[in-house]
RNA sequence: GGUCCUGUGGCCGAGUGGUUAGGCUCAGCUCUGCAAAAGCUGCUACUCCAGUUCGAACCUGGACGGGACCUCCA
């Protein structure tokens, strides 16, 4: 097997990936935090993190991919103040939090599903695993480098930086940070400006509360990962992925209190990916010019003028290096939408090629060229190109401009397989069952009345077919052995 | 204000010191009763200025533009 090559945040190097103890890897990517929909940008993340799962899967990795929910911990600023995002839904909404965390965990599960996504291997939550965090809190605290003060427990990040490379993940200077840090209110239980909460005390009104040493409170939102990681993954693992707007603060914190508690950073190879943006800005909850998903397949949204299957959006995304900025257009989906089906139409005309005895393509080298795009960093788009090229040779036979042999279009059926549907996760749409075969055979009967006419010069009822269907969104292809259809 | 990233054709987007990215759009051709589909061809792009080099869109410096992070966010 050739080398996979990863581009990771630690060394802003793509480096070879080398797993700790072949064939297992142990891959854990953050979660989303359940106390809204999730929108477009998160699902961006977790689907390009699906195609890195789906490939090491496909090179024969025995991967454990655990994916947390972080159903308590998160403030609604960094800062450690403010309240609790789910307990603040919970209490306008006036529901129990766990009522919260259940609606936007099903909605998140079935919205991946949707997706095509394929489900981790563990999806722990923060509230399944408080007895664990406070267990590294205290252990952080023995070693010298958390402190607790009036009921909460904050990390010595200066403290923690004398003997430690803090900022190894962004490259910053800890001076800078120092200096640049703004005053935040509330904050005046910490020693220092950059120290953070392990563990944070709760107000008699907070709802979602656990007693622990330090008296009743909620963790921090970093130390879940750590826990997490550390319990189902080992002290030390393979990858660790994210957002690139965790890059910064929750993953710099998150390895300063692994190593703080173990002397270990938790994983080798560290990546992040890129933002979605909407006309050129972050598409966030915050700045209001989010997409749900549901709003995207209805086509029920100002910005968009039809719905997109959630296949063609998946493969739009696919166009895009995951460590670029995805923007996001009516225009561009639509470009991609085209694609996706042209994709999908070569692959129901493979399966009707007749092999020829000699050939004039050579397809071990496509598949050759597959594997290095996504052996470079997982470079779908180049990939995508790769099977373009695929697209072009079985049209072409279908066509008889070229030719190819049995071997070649099992090559070519590999290619799918592996490529289009095992690592991409595309999926052909509009299968289902009984009522498809009806539909197939109904359109037969239409095909042959229409071929009579036309062989009868009787264009006119020809064309009235064409266009009747064309009008119930059917398109017919005439070719040389007859007409084909499509949807 | 600080740190970092980025600027590619009508649109979206790869790429990289000398060789076609790819998709979509548009135009022409082939095929076809016509159209569509498919194939072929074309639209020959790399923000600007200076430098390094035999040679730069790709390296260096500067200018301008965009973005991210430093504050909740995937």
């Amino acid at each position: 097997m050739e080398k996979l090559f990863i581009y990771n945040t630690l060394s802003r190097k793509k480096e070879e990936f080398k797993a700790i103890n072949p064939p297992f890897v142990g891959m854990y990517v953050c979660g989303p935090t359940v106390y809204s929909d999730v929108h477009l940008g998160n699902c961006r993340t977790f689907m390009s993190f699906d195609i890195i799962y789906r490939y090491l899967l496909h090179l024969g990795y025995k991967v454990r991919y655990v994916r947390n929910i972080t159903d308590a911990g998160h403030l609604e600023s960094d800062g450690d103040v403010g309240e609790d995002k789910i307990s603040k839904k919970a209490k306008l909404a006036q529901l129990e939090p766990m009522e919260i965390v259940q609606k936007y965990t099903v909605g998140f599960r079935d919205i991946m599903a949707l997706f095509n996504a394929l489900p981790p291997s563990i999806e722990p939550t923060a509230t399944g695993h408080i007895i664990e965090q406070q267990e590294i809190a205290k252990k952080i605290i023995e070693k010298g480098l958390a402190y607790e003060h009036n009921g909460s427990v904050y990390f010595d990040v200066e403290k923690y930086a004398k003997d430690n490379n803090y900022t190894a993940l962004t490259g910053r200077k800890l001076d800078e940070l120092l200096e640049n840090t703004r005053d935040l209110d509330g904050q005046q239980d910490k020693k220092g400006r950059l120290d953070f909460a392990l563990w944070i005390k709760a107000k008699p009104e907070h709802l979602m509360k656990w007693p622990s040493p330090w008296g009743v409170g909620f963790p921090g939102w970093h130390i879940e990962c750590s826990a997490m990681s550390t319990k189902y993954l080992g002290e030390q693992f393979d990858l660790h992925g994210g957002g690139m707007d965790l890059q910064a603060t929750h993953h710099t914190n998150e390895i300063a209190q692994n190593v703080a508690y173990c002397g270990k950073t938790p994983a080798n190879y560290w990546m992040h990916t890129n933002m979605l943006t909407v006309n050129g800005q972050k598409m966030s909850k915050s700045l209001g010019n989010s997409f749900l998903p549901m709003e995207l397949f209805t086509g029920n949204h100002p910005l968009l003028t039809k719905g997109f299957s959630p296949m063609a959006v998946r493969f739009f995304m696919m166009q895009t290096h995951y460590r670029s900025t995805l923007d996001f257009s009516n225009e561009a989906l639509t470009a991609s939408e085209k694609g996706y089906q042209k994709l999908m139409e070569a692959y129901k005309t493979l399966q009707t090629l007749t092999p020829s005895a000699n050939a004039n393509e050579d397809l071990k080298a496509l598949e050759r060229n597959c594997y290095e795009a996504m052996n470079d960093d997982f470079n779908t788009p180049v990939l995508i190109a790769h099977l373009f090229d695929a697209i072009r040779i079985i049209n072409s036979a279908n066509d008889k401009k070229l030719f190819v042999t049995k071997e070649d279009i099992q090559l070519l059926n590999n290619i799918y397989q592996y490529f289009v549907f095992d690592v991409m996760g595309l999926k052909k749409e509009e299968e289902s069952g009984k009522s498809n075969v009806a539909l197939e055979n109904v359109m037969k009967l239409v095909l042959d009345l229409r071929a009579k006419a036309k062989n009868n010069k009787d264009f006119a009822t020809s064309d009235e077919i064409r266009n009747r269907l064309t009008e119930a969104n059917i398109q017919v292809k005439d070719g040389k052995d007859g007409s084909s259809w499509s949807i």
